[in-house]
DNA sequence: TATGAATGAGTGTTCATTCAT
DNA sequence: AATGAATGAACACTCATTCAT
């Protein structure tokens, strides 16, 4: 089936464009990996452009689907938010190949896909602030701008594809159990 | 005198490069920006990746010559946090497309340069670790893990490059004390 | 078969390289002279200068193999001597074009591959020292600085790339025999 | 006097077109080794090909006059071919670097300056025929093509700025007894 | 499905030369 | 005499994409 190779060269593509980025990733380059021509590489994909696309799109549909999830259990704004950092970050790390090209290449884009991409990852903040506006109708949470604040923890969860590769040693639990210690409860003694 | 010239380039590249990309921005566009043959650029330029260098290096290196001041300072601990976070924050929003090129276009230079701007953003790091290590030893702050909390700190701050330009109401200022309640006390009631 | 296309672009190349010299002549140039666009040259060839290292090896390769299989031959060294010269001569002139790419280009070759010329040039002058090394053993020459006499025979014997076209009237068989007799016999009556 | 700086020019012109070839060498290059401008060049030179042209056609003059000068004196033919052979290989290993742009690098002169040189060079040969044809009027020389055995000799006189340098260890002096003996002798016993 | 030849626009860079100061 | 900014054409080479086979 065709979806077998279609996988593959997504695969190879994600590993490419995470290595050299996907400007200097060429056509040529991804083919080689998966064992085609060039040209024989055009039964798969649409174009190189859209081969991107695949890989961010179904990466951020990923990372919506899985915090939808959380939104939807009966728990604690609290425990959505600890529950929401620790999938982020597994998810991130796990994937880090993807979740890499996702935050740093997608800008490539053209401004079609490129809005796309942007629309859903806004709504991934719409649902993240959502969990910090429950948390403040519960009384869990005091938040004034529960936009900016998520907003910030997104950008430190995000950042990590930028530095988790060098301290290999934390597993994304236990950056999980920092990170909610530190937005939770705050660095003041 | 030359250095206006140098400059009046380095402003234009920054521009088209946080517009465009470095990769997408050509060499005769930075000449069309600044009225000049494509080949007169090579005057004040050594090569493309040589402009970017010049932008990206000079902009981590004022993110360090400001907080190493800061760290000078004889104040506390918690004083250093936030003064660390507003002044990054104000240097980040206003020099944004700066920003920009630093954090989403350096990865375009090659290995060596690349390493340069890596060790120095590693140094920038390091001293905010140190702020936190400070708070620790003077009883203010309780962490756990200095290097990945700061990591948390630092990745919220410089993911401001990707939305600010949205949320264009709030100023530096604002945004520093809402990520200063957060990173101090935390979300919890 | 590519290899066809390959022995045009190799044929066009020679030629363009001997009327105006390597530097001069342009990818453009080779392109058009084979009708293909410049793009699509590369894929056949890897680069110019490639090109040039491609003709220049064959080249020098033809001599070396000629000689060697003289020198395997069981005749006397006056023999090989005369056949040496023959042969040569006979080579340079039937492929005059390549032989001149060959002596006056090859020095735009860069290091490594310049080096390899070279290194086969010596090969071939090593080739012609054992003949005239075979000569005095045998008692048939006297040759006081056999490497130094037989750089004189190559200089005549290569120099005629600069001026056999004028001299068109010539075979050179006729030319063998005029150096073969000054060679051996000299000038004097 | 501005003729030092323009010797000074041509000197460094000389040396650089010898190491790297007229064509790898920039103007630039010229200017940084007497340290000059770029510019400020153009007030010594009419142009790089002009250069080249004053270089080559100073030596080929320096060639033909002292073989005019050999011809006029009242010596056999046979001292007047090796008074030939000694001049010419010693002017040519005294000035190599010279020689060695004359020979290798005029190619690059357009086709009127070109001209000039290879009707000089001409000049020179229909001198060594000349002495050809004396020694067979008197005897001396046996000799069926005299501008033929003239462009042999030439070719391994002129053939020595492409070895000599490797083979340091020999003189002008040593080489013509070597090559005068070759001509006129011959490798027979 | 797979090939590989061909395209053609585009890339960063070099360079000899000019000229106002 | 000397500068150095500016030119503009030229250069080798790359690359995503197409298409006949």
């Amino acid at each position: 089936m065709s979806s077998n190779k279609q996988n593959e060269i997504a695969l190879a593509a994600v590993k490419l464009f995470e290595q050299k980025g996907y400007r200097a990733t060429s056509v040529q380059d991804i083919a080689d990996a998966v064992g085609l021509q060039k040209g024989s590489l055009y039964h798969y994909i649409a174009s190189k452009e859209d081969l991107l696309m695949q890989i961010a799109h179904q990466a951020i549909l990923q990372f919506n689907e899985q915090l939808q999830s959380i939104l939807d259990q009966d728990i604690s704004a609290r425990q959505k938010l600890e529950l929401m950092i620790r999938t982020h970050l597994t998810m991130s790390i796990d994937n880090l190949e993807t979740t890499t090209v996702l935050w740093r290449e997608a800008f490539a884009l053209g401004e079609g896909p490129q809005e796309v991409i942007a629309r859903m990852s806004d709504e991934y903040l719409n649902l993240v602030t959502r969990i910090l506006q429950e948390g403040v109708q519960s009384g869990e949470f005091h938040v004034t701008e529960p936009r900016v604040t998520a907003l910030a923890i997104l950008g430190a969860c995000n950042w990590v594809y930028r530095w988790y590769q060098q301290t290999g040693s934390l597993t994304a639990e236990d950056i999980s159990q920092i990170f909610s210690h530190l937005f939770l409860d705050g660095l003041l003694t």
